[in-house]
DNA sequence: TTTCAGGCGATTGTTGACAATCCATAGAGA
DNA sequence: TCTCTATGGATTGTCAACAATCGCCTGAAA
């Protein structure tokens, strides 16, 4: 569990610290549920605990560590519930991001999701961990559809509270091997949609194409069993 | 702008530091796009920086604050734009919360939100300050709707996250003086939709009740055009 | 008068030491 | 042997001093 050493883009060592746990946190480098000392951040990071203290403080705020008073701090382990649970939000959040962007996306913006959609469909050949890739793919295209809404709120809960989130997830759970050419055609409808400026569609199509997701996950849990 | 001394409900002394300060700032004891100073904060309070700088951090998470290193914070002023946003994501996930509490709800605690309606009607007679009663009953419902969703993840994004802020702008722009009687009725229609297990209808009643609150308020500062 | 450079004051960022709290373990008594 | 208590160690919470950075104000030059 050896925390990488990554590039400190912050400004300031609070903010360093905060993208560097978050971004362990994510990668699973630091195990979902494990007990992490301020000590042994201090340690790793090479920081005094007021800053590491600070990012922790805003980590509890992005629910990506759970915090009992006197007691420390453990990294949150989402349960099968609450996963799902994200999925749902996610599902009514992105559905208005996406009505929003059909109405509100330039055609600029437009052509830019599909050269990504493009891109990813090239790349979509190799094999070697290509779920990983194809997930952060697909991040992507969500990425850009939810900026396009031009809802500053929005996609702010969006992308700073709710990816990392979902983004722990799929480090852990890799994906499946079916659903990347499925998804793949959901968003090349999604965009359509989209540029057709049918924002009724575009949205119906986003909230199928996460409850679909939702569904796929689902279902890999009922069959490995191992809600742990 | 003094601060009135609130008891610390906190274990510790950063977490009283910031539902103190939370406080402040819903309330607008501390006004909007003020510059808080951190000595400031630590002769008013009178505790360290430490815990001070902690809690601004988890403030800055829920953005009631605006950061800029090395320069200082500012109590967030969101823009008459932003606040609309914030009811466009309040529509989606409300009326999702609102589905779900009328499938999840157990029958005591329908008949519990009910005994709440009523009794904001009784209460509703009185006229001193009855806008401020009348905002914070109606957050009661929507708090206990939302509760009933029996999704923590959306509770949480709602009550933790959404509705400080939504509340800070309810002390500054007071409520107008037709929309209490309105909301009540709407409110009654919703239960009433809830506790006949009509998901469907319940989430589109709750839609249009938070959009009709919102063009409310559009109509408003459309008046007075004191945009600022 | 305007603009830009430099320094001063104030504020934020960081550190290390100190105090308070909790957890586990060992030990005594029943 | 079991339970309850007390003590020691470790960890978190807090504070006060130090360092770094920024904004403002002064003043000189164009």
């Amino acid at each position: 569990m050896s925390v990488s050493e990554t590039k400190t883009t912050g400004q300031t060592l609070s903010d360093g610290a905060f993208e560097q746990i978050q971004n362990a946190i994510v990668k699973g480098q630091i195990a979902p549920g494990a007990r992490i000392s301020e000590q042994y951040l201090s340690s790793t990071f090479g920081i005094g605990r007021g800053p590491l203290r600070e990012a922790i403080r805003r980590l509890e705020g992005r629910r990506l560590v759970v915090r009992i008073p006197h007691a420390g701090v453990r990294v949150a382990s989402l349960s099968y519930e609450e996963l799902i649970e994200l999925y749902h939000v996610r599902e009514a959040l992105e559905g208005m991001a996406c009505r929003l962007a059909a109405q509100n996306m330039t055609d600029a913006e437009i052509t830019g999701l599909r050269e990504v959609l493009a891109m990813h469909e090239q790349h979509g050949g190799l094999q070697a961990n290509e779920s990983y890739y194809q997930q952060e793919g697909d991040l992507d295209i969500h990425y850009l559809i939810i900026q396009g809404s031009k809802n500053r709120t929005l996609s702010e809960m969006l992308c700073a509270d709710l990816y990392h989130l979902l983004r722990m997830y799929r480090y852990r759970y890799s994906t499946t091997p079916k659903r990347p050419q499925q998804a793949f055609a959901e968003h090349h409808r999604i965009i359509q949609a989209i540029a057709d400026r049918d924002g009724e569609l575009a949205e119906m199509l986003m909230r199928r194409h996460i409850s679909a997701s939702r569904r796929n996950i689902e279902q890999r849990m009922q069959e490995t069993k191992s809600h742990e």
